[in-house]
DNA sequence: AAATGATTTGCAATATTGTTGCAATATTTT
DNA sequence: AAAATATTGCAACAATATTGCAAATCATTT
């Protein structure tokens, strides 16, 4: 796997204190987070701005995906290498665990492709599991991010 | 199709003003709502806070359910009238389009069922399509909500 | 390594969105 | 129609998001 300074030269970006920082937080989390994970993350001390401005920049980028949620909030993960700006590979399936609302990449669970009805052209899929995850079904104590 | 009336009357809720007006903003709408499109639809006069409690006392009725998305807002459309508090039936495909940014829900497309690696527990799944719909391909003028 | 130019950051101000308690009003039940 | 129950609107507040701009940081050139 590509370090943060690799990754953000690849992506052609600057390479900041807060981008290598948030960066971190994504590499120690278990699943996605939200930008209020990051934002109130202890161990933190960026402007909410930049908080914001870093993860645009990362999804333009290439860097993270989006998690469409039903809360108001958006979940944000590592994509993978392969991704670029504008051309992301991450047609996998999202699960978020209602028991400890953590949402995880089911990196090798492919979204399946589904006939739609004519004239509707598809460009991107997303799909999300609701459920109860593995860690909780055989439950043993939690990282960050705590929600 | 059930009336506004008989759809409050069989979801045990009592029949106010308000209720039917944003009912009536459902079935006149092509396709999915937020929040916003109702409190700021030229025609209405109910305060926020009484669409925001609205809303969520249809959920929890089974009268319309929640679509995801990734921009910080929730959508909402209309349930079949087989769908009953806390056990939704509406397990089809929400198709966003990102031309005329309508979302329609696909009631003919099912989702999937995947599957999942060892040890998740599947209870509900969403599937979102973003797009170019049918209407884009050969436009023609759009209603409400424009956006 | 210092100077330059370009980019990013933090702050302040503002805007938008969401929540809560409570009195007034509307609806349902008796 | 009166009583009981439920809903609504207002006000106050809380949380989240956006913008402009000056200061700080970073990349590039010398
Ligand atoms: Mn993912
Ligand atoms: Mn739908
Ligand atoms: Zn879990
Ligand atoms: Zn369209």
């Amino acid at each position: 796997m590509l370090q943060q300074f690799e990754i953000l030269k690849k992506a052609g970006l600057s390479v900041t204190e807060s981008r290598k920082t948030i960066l971190d937080l994504f590499f120690a989390a278990q699943g996605a987070l939200a930008h209020a994970d990051i934002e109130k993350h202890s161990s933190i001390n960026i402007d909410r701005v930049t908080v914001y401005r870093t993860l645009q920049t990362f999804v333009e980028s290439g860097i993270i995906h989006q998690i469409p949620t039903t809360d108001n909030t958006i979940l944000y993960a590592l994509c993978k290498d392969s991704c670029e700006a504008g051309h992301h590979h991450d047609e996998h399936v999202h699960f978020i665990c209602t028991t400890c609302n953590k949402t995880n990449c089911l990196d090798d669970v492919m979204v399946p492709t589904v006939k739609l009805p004519n004239g509707f052209l598809p460009i991107q899929t997303a799909m999300i599991v609701k459920g109860t995850c593995i860690d909780c079904k055989s439950p043993h104590p939690q990282p960050f991010p705590q929600r």
